[in-house]
DNA sequence: AATGAATGAGTGTTCATTCAT
DNA sequence: TATGAATGAACACTCATTCAT
């Protein structure tokens, strides 16, 4: 209640403060309906602050999407390198990570880069070069093993990666756009679990050569 | 005054050029960046004649909906319904439906649907109820026949159909957001073929499971 | 009092209004002062207008250079080239017709440019370009016949435009700047003839010089 | 710990260390154009240790005037005074000190007073009270004792000091609004001997006179 | 039915000014 | 004395909407 004096007030978070309410404004309106005014409502200073630290509204998404995107690729791509098992087992693996850090986080940035990729195209190209493509990458890279290993089935590495996480995504961008119209909320991990079921059926080779 | 008489010109057609501009427009930079103006002159009129046939912005998004997207799933129910064949060839057949659809439409409702859904409630729910969630009972029923006749396995008939169809949705917004990005085209309707096989293999009874 | 219909009044008449008020009113305030919703005003419309016309401000403020001084400037060199008398003659015509111009206009181009050359380098340099150098030379051609014709003395031919107009250019300026806080207002035309007297008993070649 | 206590040093500089910094950015850029940020990095201190000086941006142009016109124009009044020559010498040596104070000051404050003069109307009158007509008074003074000695011929007292001026101090504001166009930097020093030599013909009494 | 000139509320951005430290 | 984070009023520019013709 007693208010700490403000302009001291964790001057160095402020960044993420600012990042944090625009991602959540940004998912929730898309970039042209979110106001910066809202945004710096949002977390707690006024409009002039958020042009303290990024100079347009642009460079504020641009911060946005590489603040909460990168390291979770990242992280996840270290973790696949590191897995041992088997590869049916560590493409499950990488898909609860992934479920996981979408359920975790409230906003969703591939909803955002599906509504607004059109009108920047020069970030659209940054996020399919830095975020889309790596993952592509990493996926095919395990399927590929697991061929190799013959545990999967031969298949067309081109288009799995895009089939494999689809689910997931659009689970999480339905769960941003149309959630709160649901009876009962979407149980992200839930229904992870049973999409791994089905694609790992789906993948592998037939029963008769998997013992 | 020797000009053939400009509006004269198939007077009732001009809403459904404006419709059909304003989705080519939607899709392509979102609602909030499309300009009436634009609208206008992609439809071949001028600002104010565009408002003669809808009352607002938010009217010619409505009416955008409305007439590029129920038609098509009624279309898809009634051949679900029609499909004599085995559940899978079934499932095949309006996957391949579906695809098809999307693949013919050179915008993406459902692109727009997510990004503008937060800015436009009453349109979401709109398209939720009469759309998303027709389409789901669509599938469901179809896996529900389908497990009846020992076709397919026991499955989570609540979720399953997000996981059905969002290969093919995803493609599809892909295809519209980040498609001129890829060195070649996706291919939809191969793609969807890939996607139709691997979901099959999983969802399938395979003797081992029914024992 | 019974208003004319808004929209149709003077359709073609607007730029040349807006034109008119936004020399007025950059004039006396300066360009950064000058708002686009007083321009507006001043001319009668409201500020969406002015954007119908001119894209931006600076736009407005080249049309306004464009439109008020380049005719002038014309007028003055063809006049110049027919004057059929003596170099001294036509020098007072020139100067005389400089006076009235810069008289009759309510505005001061060469204090505006004066005042925002700095901040619009582009536009300072076609101002030098179109209107100062061009000037200059009709000066120098008008001095340079005049020595050759014995008419004036020898003199440096590089710095006398400036001299020579600087009297003119610096009362007018004066005018539109300080003139409200002199007691009686300045009169341009008889300041002129005074200057055209101190200037030509200057340049003249007298008996002695001429020898 | 180690570091030089920066605030020890020269405290009663700041002041016009921030004039100085504010001159050289307003003659630039103009008033409004200067930032009060710019002033204050320039003057090697942060933006509110300007305002700990001056209570606001006009302040601050008050004192810029103040600190650096006024002390010039005494000078040269009092040198006038002291003049024992002729008046056509003494006329000379005023304007060569004008030139010279005006070549030395590598900004323009008339350019300044022009540029602003209509957004601080008080300010303007202050300028004309104390620069401008204690000029005038003095240009006219010397003419006059000039008349007297029969140095100069009759002349309209009224008008002249402008006439006089004139092209020295236009010479200077174009130095500073045009001079970068120029091929060659225009050499005031030089431009001033021979606008005096003109200026001097031109008021001078009979040719016979002068030798 | 169609036009397009005009509007004005709304938004991104700037910057003089304040104030707790 | 000096800082610099924070403010908020102000302004350029946009664009959905209106309306006289």
């Amino acid at each position: 209640m007693s208010e700490a004096p403000r302009n001291l007030r964790r001057k160095e978070a402020r960044p993420s403060e600012i990042i944090e309410a625009a991602l959540q404004l940004f998912h929730q309106k898309g970039f042209s309906a979110t106001k910066i005014d809202e945004v710096a409502i949002a977390a707690g200073v006024t409009k002039g602050t958020v042009y303290l630290y990024f100079p347009s509204k642009e460079a504020l998404f641009k911060a946005v999407v590489q603040e909460r995107v990168l390291p979770n690729l990242a992280k996840m791509n270290e973790a696949a390198n590191q897995f041992a098992g088997s590869r049916a087992d560590c493409l499950a693996y990488v898909l609860r990570g992934m479920a996981q850090a979408l359920n975790e986080c409230n906003g969703s940035i591939s909803k955002l880069m599906i509504a607004e990729a059109g009108n920047f195209p020069e970030l659209a190209a940054f996020y399919n070069d830095e975020v889309v493509q790596p993952m592509h990458r990493a996926i095919r890279q395990i399927l590929s093993e697991g061929i190799a290993r013959q545990e999967f089935r031969e298949m067309d590495l081109e288009h799995m990666p895009r089939i494999v996480i689809a689910p997931i995504f659009m689970a999480n961008i339905w769960r941003h756009t149309y959630g709160h119209l649901d009876a009962q909320p979407l149980e992200l991990m839930q229904y992870a679990e049973i999409q791994i079921d089905v694609l790992l059926r789906g993948l592998l080779a037939t029963p008769e050569n998997k013992q």
